[in-house]
DNA sequence: CGGTAGATTGACTATAGTCAACACGAGTGG
DNA sequence: CCACTCGTGTTGACTATAGTCAATCTACCG
């Protein structure tokens, strides 16, 4: 594909920030990304996380609007550049490029009905077990059920929308009911099924 | 148009239920619609309003997928079905039909987000000064500074993401505060600016 | 070895949810 | 016509949940 390029990315890097301009897409092909909005008061709420073979900025591509979020590299990444004018040209010539995206979208759309209704209905102990669940379907855990995910109980809170103090001592309880275990920012989930009633889903 | 089919609806009625297949799309002419989610102890979730020239089910559609949402009249409504073939067929022979429901799709993925943003760190005095001022600027106000959509205290709450009795008492506030006026389910918005400075935008 | 970022804990507070009682008006059926 | 019910709105009292602030603690890094 002589149309892509392909970029390195280290913890840290921002790929784009909120409210900047971005002119194409990147497509993941190894790393994860956070992507997160900043509220009022500068505090991060995590929208999601891409891994590889996910695409972010196309919400903005297509809309030819700024970018509505911050995208920043978690884990040392690997991306592929996207052109916008591509992106364009490829759903208005190619049906089932179209067809891809648009369900893409769909699927995030969906996503994001279920996480507002969650934030706004479910306490925050009940979206923390919600949250551990959601990483583990979608980073998986490894031979020792570690979560495959290294985050700061600061990230944490900003995914689940609480305090970083709230989240601490929901962990620590979760750990008190052997329904976790924790070394560091190694989660290691040992009660599943406790963690689903919890999480009351 | 020898697709559509038109249909008139009464407030009350349910278009889709959330968990049904939905075989198509409707298009709004007129009336207002109310989507929704139902959270896990019962309680709704207002996500949006459709209004005349808003489509409502795509998402079902594309991914096909059983709704996420329900979709019930909240003013009596005339909407057009639109079969999912149909929209399918479209988006993969008319690149421009795709590029504007990719960018419907992004538009509503873009307020998804910073709706679980505010959700997530705005209190609840906040959102609904928020949501004041949104649904001004959806509906409008009629010549006597009343907002045109007639919504319950438990509708409001829904949307808020609170208690219709937390409801209640804010609205009270601000009426205390002269920035509105109540009659009934009648809202008028008096000081336009207080409500920006609380909504804290 | 000092410095810094992150993690933890305790104490306190504020915000918002719950529960219960009551008000009010629109319809309904005796 | 009147009692009644139902849905909605309102208010008060109480409680619980979660946020804030401050003090340490720990690990790692230069």
């Amino acid at each position: 594909m002589s149309y892509k390029e392909t970029f390195q990315f280290r913890r840290g890097n921002v790929i784009y920030t909120e409210g900047s301009r971005i002119t194409g897409c990147y497509c993941v092909s190894s790393g994860i990304i956070k992507i997160y909005k900043t509220g009022t008061d500068g505090k991060e709420q995590i929208i999601r996380f891409a891994k590889a073979g996910e695409l972010i900025g196309f919400r903005s591509v297509f809309n030819n609007e700024a970018a509505c979020t911050t995208a920043q590299i978690l884990e040392d990444s690997t991306l592929c550049y996207i052109p916008g004018e591509l992106m364009v040209h490829l759903v208005k010539v190619n049906g089932n490029f179209a067809m891809d995206l648009l369900q893409l979208a769909c699927k995030e759309l969906g996503e994001a009905n279920s996480y507002i209704t969650d934030i706004a209905q479910k306490s925050v102990r009940e979206r923390l077990a919600e949250v551990l669940l959601n990483l583990k379907e979608n980073f998986g855990l490894n031979q020792s059920q570690v979560l495959q995910i290294s985050l700061t109980r600061e990230e944490l809170a900003n995914i689940v929308g609480t305090a970083t103090e709230s989240v601490i001592r929901l962990l620590s309880e979760f750990k008190e009911d052997k329904i976790i275990e924790l070394q560091g920012r190694q989660i290691k989930i040992i009660n599943n099924a406790a963690l689903s009633k919890l999480a009351n889903i």
